[in-house]
DNA sequence: GGAGATAGAGAACTGTTAGTTCTCTACAAG
DNA sequence: CTTGTAGAGAACTAACAGTTCTCTATCTCC
C-alpha cells in the first residue's frame, strides 16, 4: 500500500546473539515502565527493539517467558545477606530490599507474569523458584546467624514461620491493599516476624 | 453460509432477569469447571447459556466482573463463625473452610479474577473486599471470643497478626507451592497463628 | 386485552493481538 | 568464495473482546 517503501532495515547492520537479547530486554522493560504489563504486546516489543517477531519467538515460547527473563535480567545482583548482629535490623533490611524491588519495574513485570502463572502451572513453578529462592534463602541465613548469636531458639526456625513475613509482603503487593512503605514493613517485622522467633522487638533494637 | 438456518431461538420462550442471570452464572461455572478460566470466553458463555453477548454486556462490563459475580454466587452462604471454646479449633475450622473453598470451582474462578486484578486496580479493590471481608472478619470474631474467654491477650490482636494465617493460605493457593491439605493447615495454625496470639498449641487442644 | 416500552436472541461486524510463515539478505565459518 | 544460520520486515490466519443491528417475546400500564 505504501508507495514509498522507506528504508529497508534489512540492510542495516544486524545484531545477533547477546546484543540482540539485550536490546529485546531493554525494549520489554521500557514498555513496562511506560505503559505497564497489560499494554505489552509482542508486536510493540519487536518494533521497539527493531527486532522481528520471528526472532522473539525463536527465543521464547511466549510473552510470559520473555517477561520473566527480562525481569530476571533487571534484578539487582544477589544482595549480600545483612549481618548486623541484630535479628530485627537484619530482617528489616531484607524486607526493605524486597519491598523496594516490588515497587519498581521488576515488581510491575512480576505482577504481569504472576497473572499468567495463575493460569499456567508451569509458569507458576518458574515464578515460585524465582521469587522464593531469594527472600526465603536470605531469611534462612539471617536466622541461622541469630541462632548462632543465641538470639533465637533453633526450634523456632521452621519453614512456615520463615514464610510469614514474606507472605504478608507479597500479599500487600498482590492485593494492593496499601503502600509498601517503611511503616508497613516495621509493623510486619515487629508484630509478626520477631514474635514468631521469640524476640522482643522493643529490646533496645535500633531501627 | 448455512443453507438451513436451524431453529430460530428468538421464537423460543425467552428468559429474563433473575432466571437468565442464573443460567449465565451456571454457564460460567460449568465452563470454568470444564476447561478452566483461561479457556473462558464471552462467546462460549453466551453460547452455553443460550444467551446473547449483548445480554452479557448489558449486565457486566467485562469478563472479570462477570466471573467475580459468578464466584460470589457459587460461594456457600456466610459460614457461621465457629465458637467451640478453643481458639485452636476455631482457627482451624475457619482455615479449613477457606482451604476447601479455594480448592473448588470458586478457587479456580478466583485464580482467574486475581490475574485480572493484578493488572487493574479497580478489579483488585473488588477482589480485596470479596476475599478479605470473609477470612479477616471471621478471624477477628474468633479472636474476640478468645479474648472474652481470657485465652488471649487483647493487645496481641492486631491487623497484621490476624492476616498472617490467611496470608500463608493465600500464598500457597496463588503460588501453588503444595496442596492445601490438613497437614498444611495444622502446621500454619500451630506454628504461626497460635504463637502470634500467645497460645501454646500443645496445651491439651483437640484436633 | 391492547399499545408501547423494554430487553433477549442471534448474527454480523470491527479492531486488536498471538503466533506463523514467507522473502530477502547480513554475517559467520570453513 | 561458498554455504549455512539467523535477523528484518511484512503478510497472513485465527481467536477473541466488544459493539451494533434486526427481529420479536414479554412485561407494564392504561
Amino acid at each position: 500500500m505504501t508507495v514509498v517503501p522507506g528504508p529497508d532495515h534489512r540492510t542495516l547492520p544486524r545484531r545477533r546473539g547477546a546484543v540482540l537479547n539485550r536490546a529485546i530486554f531493554d525494549a520489554v522493560l521500557a514498555e513496562i515502565a511506560e505503559s505497564g504489563y497489560s499494554a505489552l504486546t509482542m508486536d510493540r516489543v519487536a518494533e521497539r527493539a527493531r527486532a522481528s517477531k520471528a526472532s522473539l519467538y525463536r527465543r521464547w515460547p511466549g510473552r510470559a517467558a520473555l517477561v520473566l527473563d527480562a525481569a530476571y535480567e533487571a534484578m539487582p545482583g544477589p544482595d549480600t545477606v545483612p549481618n548486623t548482629g541484630s535479628l530485627r535490623l537484619d530482617t528489616l533490611t531484607v524486607m526493605r530490599q524486597g519491598g523496594r524491588l516490588l515497587e519498581g519495574i521488576v515488581g510491575q513485570a512480576m505482577r504481569g507474569v504472576l497473572g499468567e502463572a495463575l493460569q499456567n502451572p508451569d509458569v507458576a513453578a518458574e515464578v515460585r523458584e524465582f521469587a522464593r529462592g531469594n527472600a526465603s534463602r536470605m531469611m534462612r541465613e539471617i536466622l541461622a546467624n541469630a541462632v548462632k548469636r543465641g538470639e533465637c531458639d533453633p526450634d523456632l526456625v521452621t519453614d512456615f514461620r520463615i514464610e510469614a513475613g514474606p507472605a504478608l509482603l507479597r500479599q500487600r503487593f498482590i492485593f494492593g491493599s496499601g503502600p509498601i512503605d517503611d511503616d508497613f514493613l516495621v509493623e510486619v517485622v515487629d508484630q509478626v516476624v520477631l514474635p514468631l522467633f521469640g524476640v522482643d522487638p522493643s529490646a533496645g533494637n535500633p531501627t
